[in-house]
Order: structure tokens, then C-alpha cells, then sequence
RNA sequence: GUGGAUGUAGCUCAGUUGGUUAGAGCAUCGGUUUGUGGUACCGAGGGCCGCGGGUUCGAGUCCCGUCUUCCACCCCA
């Protein structure tokens, strides 16, 4: 028989499994250097979790079975659910605001295509019970500072920042129905991806004849990459008097906001760019999302406020916003930049050394290196010496230790390094090895 | 879920109008007389030619199906 990884699976060579675990750890210190607390959920959750926050539809996407107690579940698709539930249970008790961030691995049955799997890893980054855009902030400045710890720099990436409650005001100005209200948006979130003909037959079922107007004020809206571009935009729009203030109390937050951006001195990163709309219908507030800087390929983060979803999922409502990166798009981003690190399997010290005494005294220091935190390696079967030479020196392996009869005579060992191919005489003493090493590492 | 392309050694690829035992480079392992360097030379292992059917005296090669991977839709939490 011969087994393949399932499609959309991936094994995870030494090689791989060091990457993952480079994006893992970089992850892991974007988040815990903003002061936010990692948590964890099961892997398996009931199914009715994901169909309360997503509908009936969802489960078409859902790696889902029946198990052995009858019980509907799936592997977990995304963290914000597990997230609502836990965070819901301990609303009342936990102190404000809530900082949490989890790295866990997310599956989602779909076609398999480049930047999306079926299993993937997912960084999410949330922060709950905090009304005001300081939070909007903070997490736009991990999501910066994140990228930027895998040495991305302001070339490599730019966050796109967007506001729902504008979009749906603009909207309302054009007499969109609230009943109508998530399925316009659900388009205007695809309208770059679809052909014009396309965008056109699918909004004249709600603008008729304004169609091709209305077509023109959203690109217009989309254009705007400025505050005040965007100040003037809205002023001309007619509106009632009760959604003028809403539109002004909207842009004096969106201000705030930038002014925390630019205090955060990250202001070169982030853009206003209305063409973010984000597909979900639970976004509330600012959404923002982590692009490529020339706009090329999938979205490497996206995030926004969602007020109301831990509320609809858990007995306590809370506000809460957050963004989620995933691995796969990151990996594909930081390969095509040149950002990964490079991967070495070797040791620091390859110990050589020939029959009996030698190879007691080879062995006893090796292990007192190896307890002093030095990666030390040696061949597990008798090799002669020229060809583990060769050895280090093909792999570049920076020193060797030489326990040679010679040596062993005169209560001394040998150090090479072979970088220089300096070589010093030692004495068989573990501490002044050790010293020896360190100042040469 | 729909449409298109793809598949030969671990990797990158050859393989003639269908014709003996399917090849190369890189990688791996061993050796070039047992204590010193990337080169060089010699050698070895490694293939259900994605899988299953069909046509044929004969299929890696032609036909059908299927799966994988990739691309475009769909979707994107």
C-alpha cells in the first residue's frame, strides 16, 4: 500500500516543521510584546457552534461527522466562536479590557488552491470589552508590528483601514433598505473581483436605473485615500439630519483613530481604502486588512469590530475587535520576499574520536556541552577521521573536537575551527573547553 | 460544486511514427590502503512511468475513467 497526505493536508519535514515553528514563535512575540495572553480551545467542537454564527450554509464547508455519542461536530474552521464562548464565560469576572491571542491549526473542506488549504495554521489576536477605537488601534499596531518582525518593511506591505457604519450611512443615501443592507455590502466586498457586466446585473435587482450612477459614487468612494478627501465626499452626500450626525460622529472617529495610528508612528503603513468592506456580516465597526504592497495575491490578515457576536454566541455581550493572519499566504509572502530563515541541521561542535580511552573522555565531555547548552553531535558509528573531516567540512559544520590517542597521551584535546582552520590545544578540562567554545561561537 | 491544465527516481527533467531489461544531472550511501577540507575519479541503492480499465502481438507513449497538484470560477470566517 502507499498512503498520500490527504488534499489540502501537509506533512511537515524538518525543514517545514523549522519554518512553521520560525512563524510560530515570531507570532508568539508580536502578540506577547503588546501584552496579550495566549488561550487555546478544542480542535473538535459541536456543530451548532459554527451554524449559529454562520448559518445552515456553512456547513458545506465544515470537516463534519456524527460521532460515537450521536453528537453533530466539527473541526474547529476558525477561532472566534471558541473564542466568543470562552471569553462569554467568564465576561463577568475577567478584567477589561481582555487581551487574548491564540495559534492553533484551523481546517475548512474546500478546494485546495495556492494560499488556501484545508488545514492551515492561524494566528488570531482579539481584544474584548473596549468600546473605543484605542482598541482598533492597538491591534492595527500588532498586526504592523508583526509583519514587521518577520522583516517586512514598508515596501513589502500596507494595511487597508475601512469603516462599515460609513459604508452602510452611504448607502442608506442611496435609499438601500436595512433588509438589503448585508447583501449590498456582500457585493460591494467582491466588486474588484467581479466583471462589470457581472456587478451590474447583480445591484440592478436593487438600484434599477441608478444603477450605473450608483456604480460611479462607489468608485469615487473607493478612490478616496485621504481624511480629507473623504470629509468632503460625505459632505455632499444628502442625508437626514440624524444620519449627518451620524456620518460626523463616524469621521471624528475614524480621525481618532488615525491619530493613534500616527502617534503609534506606523502611519506609512496603514491607508484609508474604502474598497475593504469584508464579506462577514458580523463586522460592526473599522476593518482593516493586510495586503501585499502592490495589492497582488490574497489578503495576508483581516480584522475589524464585532460588537454584537460574542453577545449572540455566550450569555454576556461584549464589544470585541480582532484580526487573524494564517500561515499559508504568509509563508508564500516571506518565500517570495527572501525573509526566511535559513535552515541548518548542523551542530556546533562535531566531536571526533578514536577507540577506548578517547572515546570515554569524548563522551563524558560531550555530554557535559551538551547539558551547557551547546549542540553537540558525532558520529554514532566508527568512521575514520579523514572522512568526518570531510564531513564538517561539507556540511559547514564550524568546529570539531578532536580526541585523538596524541591528545588523550598528553591530557589535552584539539579544537578546530574550520572556518579560519586555526586549530588550538587545549587542556582536558571541561570548564576551560567550555570557556574556549563559548568565545569562539 | 463548475471549467481548463498536469502527473516518469527524493528533486529538476529526457524518453524517437507504440518495439528488447525506462535514462541523465543533482541529492543519498559506499570506495579511492584507517589523523585533516568543499574539487576529482570509481561504484551502489533508489521507479507498480499517479491509479484502474481498454485498444494492440506489444503501451511510459494511443483511448476512457478516476485521483492528485496547479490555474480560473464559487467561496473566503
Amino acid at each position: 500500500m502507499n498512503f498520500e497526505t490527504l488534499p489540502g493536508f501537509r506533512s511537515f519535514f524538518p525543514e517545514n516543521c523549522f519554518l512553521r515553528n520560525y512563524i510560530f514563535k515570531t507570532w508568539r512575540k508580536s502578540a506577547v510584546s503588546y501584552n496579550f495572553q495566549e488561550y487555546d480551545a478544542p480542535t473538535l467542537e459541536p456543530l451548532e457552534l459554527y451554524k449559529e454564527k454562520s448559518g445552515e450554509e456553512i456547513v458545506n464547508q465544515l470537516f463534519n461527522f456524527v460521532d460515537k455519542g450521536d453528537r453533530a461536530v466539527a473541526l474547529r474552521p476558525e477561532m472566534t466562536p471558541s473564542l466568543a464562548r470562552l471569553a462569554g464565560a467568564k465576561a463577568n469576572s475577567l478584567k477589561r479590557p481582555i487581551k487574548w491571542f491564540s495559534i492553533g491549526e484551523q481546517f475548512r473542506y474546500e478546494r485546495p488552491q495556492k494560499g488556501r488549504l484545508r488545514s492551515f495554521y492561524q494566528f488570531n489576536v482579539d481584544i474584548l470589552g473596549e468600546p473605543g477605537v484605542g482598541a482598533d488601534a492597538e491591534l492595527i499596531g500588532c498586526l504592523v508590528e508583526t509583519l514587521k518582525n518577520f522583516g517586512l518593511e514598508q515596501d513589502d506591505f500596507k494595511i487597508r483601514l475601512s469603516d462599515r457604519q460609513l459604508w452602510i450611512l452611504f448607502l442608506k443615501h442611496w435609499n438601500v433598505s436595512d433588509a438589503h443592507m448585508t447583501s449590498v455590502l456582500s457585493i460591494m466586498d467582491r466588486m474588484a473581483r467581479l466583471k462589470k457586466d457581472k456587478l451590474r446585473s447583480q445591484l440592478n435587482e436593487y438600484f434599477g436605473d441608478d444603477t450605473d450612477s450608483f456604480i460611479n459614487s462607489v468608485e469615487g468612494l473607493m478612490a478616496i485615500n485621504s481624511e480629507s478627501d473623504m470629509l468632503s465626499f460625505f459632505s455632499q452626500l444628502t442625508l437626514s439630519e440624524i444620519h449627518k450626525q451620524l456620518v460626523d460622529d463616524r469621521l471624528s472617529e475614524l480621525a481618532s483613530l488615525m491619530q493613534l495610528i500616527n502617534s503609534m508612528k506606523i502611519g506609512q503603513f496603514v491607508t484609508i481604502d474604502f474598497s475593504i468592506v469584508r464579506g462577514l456580516a458580523y463586522y460592526t465597526g473599522f476593518v482593516f486588512e493586510a495586503f501585499e504592497a502592490t495589492g497582488e495575491g490574497r489578503a495576508l490578515a483581516g480584522g475589524g469590530r464585532y460588537d454584537d457576536l460574542i453577545g449572540r454566541l455566550s450569555s454576556n455581550a461584549m464589544e470585541a475587535v480582532g484580526f487573524a493572519m494564517g500561515d499559508v499566504t504568509l509563508l508564500d509572502l516571506l518565500e517570495s520576499k527572501k525573509k526566511l530563515p535559513e535552515y541548518s541541521q548542523n551542530p556546533d561542535v562535531m566531536i571526533l574520536f578514536s577507540e577506548d580511552e578517547a572515546r570515554d573522555c569524548a563522551l563524558a565531555d560531550a555530554q557535559f556541552l551538551r547539558s551547557s547548552g551547546i549542540k553537540v553531535d558525532y558520529p554514532l558509528k566508527r568512521v575514520n577521521f579523514s572522512k568526518l573531516f570531510k564531513e564538517a567540512n561539507q556540511r559547514g559544520v564550524p568546529f570539531v573536537l578532536i580526541y585523538g590517542n596524541e591528545e588523550i597521551e598528553k591530557g589535552l584535546v584539539k579544537l578546530k575551527d574550520f572556518q579560519t582552520g586555526e586549530e588550538y590545544l587545549i587542556d582536558r578540562n571541561e570548564r576551560e573547553l567550555l570557556e574556549k567554545l563559548k568565545s569562539l561561537l
